[in-house]
DNA sequence: CTGAAAGCGCTAACAA
DNA sequence: TTGTTAGCGCTTTCAG
């Protein structure tokens, strides 16, 4: 019946007596249109996918809360995809090309040429959010890492410390390495050197702990350290104060990353490198949209600033 | 084309050439099945709805964990949808009710009994998640909330404190009350009394922070605390030792409840009771597809057992 | 403004 | 085992 659908249809012209008649049959059967079914003549779907790897760090319920709320403000839903414990990146998008979504979102660790090429082949915009993948026919909106980590050096450069330890997350993830790239960098150009360096296996707080045990029995034990996740820097705080008796931020200074919920606790009171976390998810936003309306032919890269957010982990 | 449904198609009958054929065309052409197409005519779109409400306590970050893991095991896929902000649940509904999803869980406020209508009328079942609606046609799954605000009371009891408080979260939420209800149960059928009991707005840091400032300056302040969450209960560590230089668990016992991942970090180090996460997702989707198949009329409640985490914050 | 008819990509029932 | 036909619930022409 297309007089029904006309009436379900937002600016189709139909007849304040036929659309009252519908609505009322409507509301005494419990009628809703069923948008899977619309979506096979429209070719539109309102499905955006999401495809996630990291379900342990904290501000990824953070993203995801402006994630969902956004898409929704703009009529569209969220399908979501666990790719954390397998690897298994390809099967996920696999599954998630088949529902036909409208645009696809991947935070997750490499991004096969085979979601690439799917992706471009079926029109669909794709974008790979707090990655960087090396190359690729793909959107990317992403901390900008480098710059993170050269603003934590400066900080701790500029209140006098000479030994740096950088404290990184998998060896993998391209932001954990770009966060020390840049933290790197801006010591050596400062004519110093990076002492220590050390790669956890995530970014919990665990793997702090034990980095952290390392680093500080060390011979070469750094008195000011950079790490590339809030929560291990957590574990580094407490290793430090309550197992070897180091005062923050007197023996020691820390600096993280993300500003998690919990950094500004008084217990922690971390001094971190924040990511603008709503606007890197309005930015991927409005990049789906505009390439679902009309697909330039191009791709887009976003490097977002992060902030420094001053709290009481580094002296001075 | 009959033979390509066929051939994707588990357990069809088609024979090895033709198969060969299909597979060779479908992979040069990179052709993958339009899975909504198909739920058309099958019925089962093989999605599932999660409605959400808490995108500010971690543990639900777990929780999407597990639901995500869990489903995709199974061949299902993830709606996830977010009502943090607005009142809007039953808008929420509407929408995932035209994807016409295979079946729906809801972890927020009150769940209307136009939801619990509209899936009872298309034979889709539901499940409340974390939270005991009075009553209704709808299955639930939620911890035994009444017997954890026992077992902290108990516990609290036992370390031979005599002047309780309680900080709930926020009133309305079901959880919340359950387990002031039982805390306050126990300790009165010992013959004892809650001396203080007050709600957050919400179960964040902050919340606890302002919470505890009230409940520790005040006339009958209590030296044994029972928290709704375990953020609420980092807030009143950290206002309790670094503002009123109370020492925990000397002059004062804390209980937590969730046993979010922060829990054991060596600063707060909280004792908690803790929710079988895990098993409660796995209850839900059990339901979930076991109603999917047949549906025997009656709606399942599950009340799932804590267990107390016994750590430091507790004397003895 | 409204109805009839065709078709979106797929599966189900039936013949061959 | 395979092809044919109909139809899932909707939108979209195109006449009226």
């Amino acid at each position: 019946m297309s007089a029904v659908s006309r009436v379900f249809t937002p600016g189709a012209s139909v007849s304040a007596r036929m659309r009252a008649r519908v609505s009322a049959a409507a509301d005494k059967l419990g009628y809703m249109p069923n948008v899977l079914a619309r979506s096979l003549m429209t070719q539109r779907t309102h499905l955006v996918g999401i495809i996630l790897a990291n379900f342990n760090n904290p501000i990824y319920l953070t993203v995801l809360d402006h994630f969902t709320r956004t898409l929704q403000q703009r009529g569209l839903r969220t399908l979501l995809l666990n790719v954390s414990n397998e690897n298994d990146l390809e099967a996920m998008s696999r599954l998630v090309l088949q529902y036909s979504v409208d645009g696809l979102v991947v935070s997750a660790g490499a991004i096969s040429p085979f979601i690439t090429e799917q992706c471009v082949k079926r029109a669909i915009p794709l974008v790979a959010f707090a990655r960087r993948p090396r190359r690729g026919q793909l959107n990317v909106v992403c901390a900008d890492n480098v710059a993170g980590g050269r603003m934590a050096a400066r900080r701790l450069i500029d209140a006098g410390h000479r030994t740096f330890g950088f404290l990184g997350g998998p060896a993998s993830a391209s932001t954990s390495e770009e966060r020390g790239e840049g933290f790197r960098a801006e010591i050596e150009e400062a004519g110093l050197t990076l002492n220590t360096s050390a790669h956890a296996n995530d970014y919990g707080y665990e793997a702090g702990v034990h980095a952290a045990r390392q680093m500080l029995s060390s011979a070469g034990c750094p008195d000011a350290i950079f790490c590339a996740s809030d929560i291990t820097a957590f574990g580094v705080l407490d290793v430090a104060r309550h197992e070897f008796g180091r005062s923050v931020p007197d023996d020691l200074s820390v600096v993280g990353f993300d500003d998690v919920n919990l950094a500004a606790a008084s217990s922690y009171n971390l001094t971190t490198i924040s990511q603008p976390v709503e606007a890197m998810v309005t930015e991927t936003i409005d990049i789906l949209e505009g390439q679902m309306e009309t697909w330039t032919g191009a791709w887009d890269t976003r490097l977002m600033a992060c902030t420094c957010i001053e709290r009481g982990t580094v002296r001075q």
